[in-house]
RNA sequence: CGGGGAGUAGCUCAGUCUGGUAGAGUGUCUGCUUUGGGAGCAGAAAGUCGCAGGUUCGAGUCCUGUCUCCCCGACCA
């Protein structure tokens, strides 16, 4: 992609009411713009990052045999009524009347599409363990939205929902997705910290946040300092869970040696059995020829939040650190001179652009200092500059966005140099 | 919803107290210069001052109403 094709406006002053460093960064580089409270536009470079983790997420869950499909943002009020939540969950949930008075709502969650739907197509035990997702968009009418897409009204949320025969193996699937989060997490970048939790409006017996520690973090945090410091990829969730770890208003007070922080919560499970099965009436017969309901569990990540959150954690002075598989563009061309070097760079462009999939071209008729400026500012991990030192030797600057580290290569070196390798 | 603040150019803001032709910086556009860290000079375009009423010869400024946004608290991915 070249920078005069790309709808991009950097700002050199954030504006006035992003608080947060995410947030400002967000529009300072033209990753979205606010259409109203809570509600934002992802313009080209937010959303290619958005997509991007998206895709982690997306592969993480079909790694644990977990099916991609997609439910409606809109859904009909009469199945909340059944499982009685149409009036538990208050105006946060957006209700919405058809030309028919009919009663519908922008879906805050998916519980009762997901159940209902389960009971028309699975009717035996043999159909279970199953695991469902999708990855869109969502409405909660948050009473104060802020810091950005950190806290939207709208956000886009991957929510998975498993159906197991009976509560043992919900708690089974419960382990697996609370492995494949901590997978997924580390496959971002971050260092997450599973939380015990509170259930709130889902409800349930078992629940676990996954948090990233920032300073910035809406959650207070008390974890044992072992859960930072060890891979926690090779530990069993009986290990895991064992170390301490709270949130809010679980904190145990007087509890010593623990790490006090803030968290951003990323991912929320839950094991939440037959709370929705049986007021919908979803059942599947045992090998006896039983009604039996099925033991449910909703897992959710906030992919728009991911973004923010990874920026609060991958950052400078000068702008966003991505990590190389976030990131908008992994490596970002700019040349000097006008005209002299373009031919280099389009060659460049479309090598590295067959081998890395989005890569830029900085081809716009600015000073270098600028262009350098806005690759920093946008975050992209490795610059090559086309300029003096290709004109005097034809030698490349590759410059690490994260450690600001420079080599000269020649253009065969830069073909075969190892982008990939590279940390925020 | 309670408490606080703000709506004036794409962005950051001045002007409002004390009514009298709409301002600055930055960004944008044009030309020349420049070309390794948001460069210089000259010129230009750009705002029905959130909206609606009212007072007045005259309202960005005063009055009334209204909408929106932001911040602090209680809910949440």
């Amino acid at each position: 992609m070249k920078f005069s094709n790309l709808l991009f406006n950097s700002l050199k002053e954030s504006p006035k009411e992003a608080k947060i460093v995410s947030h400002q960064l967000m529009l300072r580089s033209s990753m979205i713009r606010q259409h109203t409270s809570g509600i934002y536009t992802w313009l080209p470079l937010g959303f290619k990052v958005l997509k991007n983790i998206e895709n982690i997420v997306r592969y993480n869950q079909n790694k644990i045999g977990c099916n991609e499909m997609m439910m409606s943002t809109i859904q009909s009020s009469d199945l909340w009524k059944k499982s009685g939540r149409y009036s538990d969950y208050g105006k946060e949930m957006l209700r919405i009347n058809d030309r028919h008075d009919n009663e519908l709502l922008y879906g805050p969650t998916n519980e009762e599409v997901i159940t209902d739907l389960f009971s028309d197509y699975v009717n035996s035990y043999k159909g279970l363990p199953k695991y469902l997702y999708h990855i869109q968009w969502k409405f909660r009418d948050e009473i104060r939205p802020r810091f950005g897409v950190m806290r939207g009204r709208e956000f886009l949320m991957k929510d998975a929902y498993s159906f197991d025969l009976d509560h043992e193996s919900a708690v089974e699937t419960y382990k697996i997705f609370f492995k494949s989060y901590l997978q997924t997490f580390i496959d971002l970048g971050l260092q997450p910290i599973p939380v015990k939790a509170a259930t709130g409006a889902i409800g349930g017996d078992l629940s676990h946040e996954f948090q990233i520690i920032a300073k910035t973090g809406e959650s207070e945090l008390a974890y044992d300092p072992e859960l930072v410091s060890q891979n926690l990829l090779n530990k069993s969730y009986e290990e895991i869970t064992s170390m301490y770890s709270a949130s809010d208003e679980m904190i145990d007070k007087n509890r010593s040696n623990v790490v006090i922080g803030r968290g951003i919560e990323v991912g929320h499970i839950f094991n939440f059995g037959t709370k929705y099965s049986l007021p919908l009436e979803c059942y599947v017969l045992n090998n006896e020829g039983k009604k039996v309901f099925p033991h449910m569990g909703s897992y959710g990540v906030g992919v728009s939040r991911l973004t923010a959150a990874i920026i609060e954690a991958f950052h400078d002075e000068n702008g966003i650190k991505w990590p190389f598989n976030i990131s908008p563009f992994k490596i970002n061309i700019i040349t000097s001179t006008h005209g002299s070097n373009n031919e280099v760079a389009e060659k460049l462009l479309e090598k590295l652009t067959l081998k890395y999939g989005n890569v830029s071209y900085d081809d716009r008729d600015l000073g270098m200092g600028r262009k350098i400026k806005d690759s920093e500012l946008i975050g992209i991990p490795w610059s090559i500059i086309i300029g003096k030192n290709y004109e005097e030797n034809k030698q490349l600057e590759i410059t690490n966005r994260s450690n600001g580290e420079k080599s000269f290569l020649t253009e065969s070196e830069v073909e075969s140099f190892k982008f990939e390798q590279y940390t925020p």
